[in-house]
DNA sequence: GCGACGAGGTTTAGCGGTAAACTTCGCTGG
DNA sequence: CCAGCGAAGTTTACCGCTAAACCTCGTCGC
């Protein structure tokens, strides 16, 4: 036990293993292999004395020291490119995804640690600098995880699409709920309809979407030129200007699919600001089922994400590949992909006219 | 630099300082001292040298071993109380505290670890176990933090009213928001109104929200039996539940102050689902300012909150206690309150009939 | 009767850093 | 002319824990 002055003139007692060691007068290896659950060399007695003394003691084990000597620190790190003002993009996406991470690890003795990446090499510095026994990232774009060089810890990339073998992509089937949205607005009776994202390189999600979108559309026989996209950002905000202005910009077009809900719900809104009514007018459609999209008026139809299970198999597969002692991707692990399906609430409606 | 054997036979590369030091002629600690900014000791040819090939070798500092030996590991964690299902609680607002936390931390050489805390012994284990510099607790109760035994290290803690001298609060001025919020629909005319928020104890946020909106109520002459409150919880469907049954189970009012931009917003999609409208029939008022409140229709009428002070007061707070080497509080540092403010949009109208 | 073996430990040698005390040496002031 | 000092390092000791090799019995098969 080791007693320090306090700010107060007291004292701050941190236990050690070799403090539980002398008391029970066996060796700290022989405490260590307990409290590590590497009990086939103890006996069942020393065992119960340790963890009765570890127990009264209150010994919290040190992480750093454990880190040191082990050269894996039980952390897996939750890697997040920032922005040009250098802040974290934190949308509802990544939060669920982080928030997921940290319960799932957690009931599995690891940690989760936050980091924001300025520069594709980091994530290497971080992986060594850390000792990190696992990565995780988050909105990465494919350029960046293609050029990732991190070959001795399991990296798992949410929405990737990226060809890096090392890096497993976990997403949703992007192609098919961009199909699903065609085939629903084309039943529909739509003719001309936009797609609404941000711009993408190559086939990431966005690219996906599109892909299996046009599909569809094309497929229930509408005429290529009337399948138009327009290219917005992402933001609620983004959507409104949209909306504002689609009557006049896009004067035949009767309904749009929004790749991310924020993009619909802000679609929806400057279409009402416009004076137009939904799905009167214009039939809106999104993607992802967030909490507030039935909350709008009317409820937004979209293209529902299963977002737990989305964390939930990320996290499974860093800590499988962990378990298995594996170096990034180097089980050639298939990536997944997740069933999506269309909740029907009331934005989509038959074409004006 | 170590050279290790690699997944694929290859070689991985370690650079510890020893071997920059090496390499420089010079003892590990000249390097050390470079490294850290400490150059008072060492002269200018030397600090090129180092740097020089500490830059060449691509030396990433070994952040466990430093935290050993310093026993301090620069993290910063933010520590999040988990929910019956021991999964973490990310609110929105959760995740602008930690995503700003991450960013305003990260330009001052400091982590985040991102914790659920199961029972509130974990947090000094964390702090122990970690070497923490420091806390941020987020969406604690006020009587968990009260009873927190940490003086080791500073914690500030989220908009907290706890009477724990160590925790430092940041929080908004609640009260004042609470009174905006009254004065704002008594000035428009009503006579009845209700106050919609989870239930409290104590004097927190909700209690402070309450207390200042029935003061303003009562300031401007509405009788105190028409000043209502009903327990609910934050989500859009306990909102939405509640504004389903407005009309029937509280006939008289015709305006709701929601705690919660959440419940504000679900209490217009009941209210619209019930067949009634907002405002022509009830008025609401909603407190955050979250992004989705101006794409309703109408827009939500709302108490802002300014969430990016917030998190920035929260991350500066805790970064100039670990400088000045503080244990939690004992400077006796005053709780902060930031300002809040009316964001008119079209949820607030004069009374029916 | 003894070598092998397994149970139940112990010992040794770090992991990569840092704090603090110690050294060396050229200057400087009285 | 030398004590004292500051600049620029170096040395020593240790942070708390772990991997791996080593030790010491009692037992068991042949």
């Amino acid at each position: 036990m080791r007693l320090e002055p306090d700010a107060d003139g007291g004292v701050r007692v941190t236990t050690r293993l070799s403090d539980i060691a002398d008391e029970a007068g066996v060796s700290v290896m022989t405490v260590s292999n307990v409290m590590n659950g590497k009990r086939a060399r103890v006996s069942p007695a020393t065992i119960e004395k340790v963890l009765g003394i570890a127990a009264r003691l209150g010994y919290v084990p040190n992480i750093p020291a454990r880190s040191l000597a082990a050269n894996s620190s039980h952390i897996v790190a939750a890697l997040v490119p920032v922005g040009e003002n250098n802040s974290l993009l934190v949308s509802p996406h990544t939060v669920a995804v982080v928030g997921g991470m940290e319960t799932h690890l957690r009931h599995h003795g690891y940690h989760v640690l936050l980091r924001g990446i300025e520069h594709e090499d980091q994530v290497a510095q971080t992986v060594r600098g850390w000792s990190l026994d696992g990565v995780v990232l988050v909105e990465f774009p494919d350029e960046q995880i293609d050029r990732l060089r991190v070959d001795t810890v399991p990296l798992v990339a949410i929405d990737s699409y990226s060809a890096n073998p090392r890096a497993i992509g976990v997403r949703s089937d992007d192609d098919g709920g961009g199909r699903l949205a065609g085939k629903r607005l084309a039943d529909a009776g739509h003719r001309r309809v936009l797609f609404a994202g941000p711009p993408y390189q190559g086939m990431g999600v966005v690219g996906q979407r599109w892909a299996g979108f046009r599909e569809a559309c094309l497929a229930a026989g509408l005429d290529p030129d009337d399948v138009g996209a327009v290219e917005v950002l992402t933001s609620f905000e983004d959507g409104r200007r949209l909306g504002l202005r689609l009557r006049h910009d896009h004067p035949g077009v009767t309904a749009v699919f929004a790749t991310a809900d924020h993009l619909a719900v802000g679609i929806m809104a400057g279409i009402a600001e416009a004076g137009g009514s939904v799905p009167g007018d214009v039939s809106v459609i999104g993607f992802d089922d967030l909490d507030f999209a039935r909350y709008t008026t009317p409820g937004l139809t979209t293209i529902a994400q299963n977002m737990p299970a989305k964390v939930a198999e990320a996290s499974r597969i860093v800590l499988d590949e962990i378990e298995r002692g594996a170096g990034a991707g180097d089980g050639g692990r298939e990536p997944v992909a997740l069933d999506v399906h269309l909740v029907e609430r009331g934005s989509v409606g038959p074409p004006r006219g």
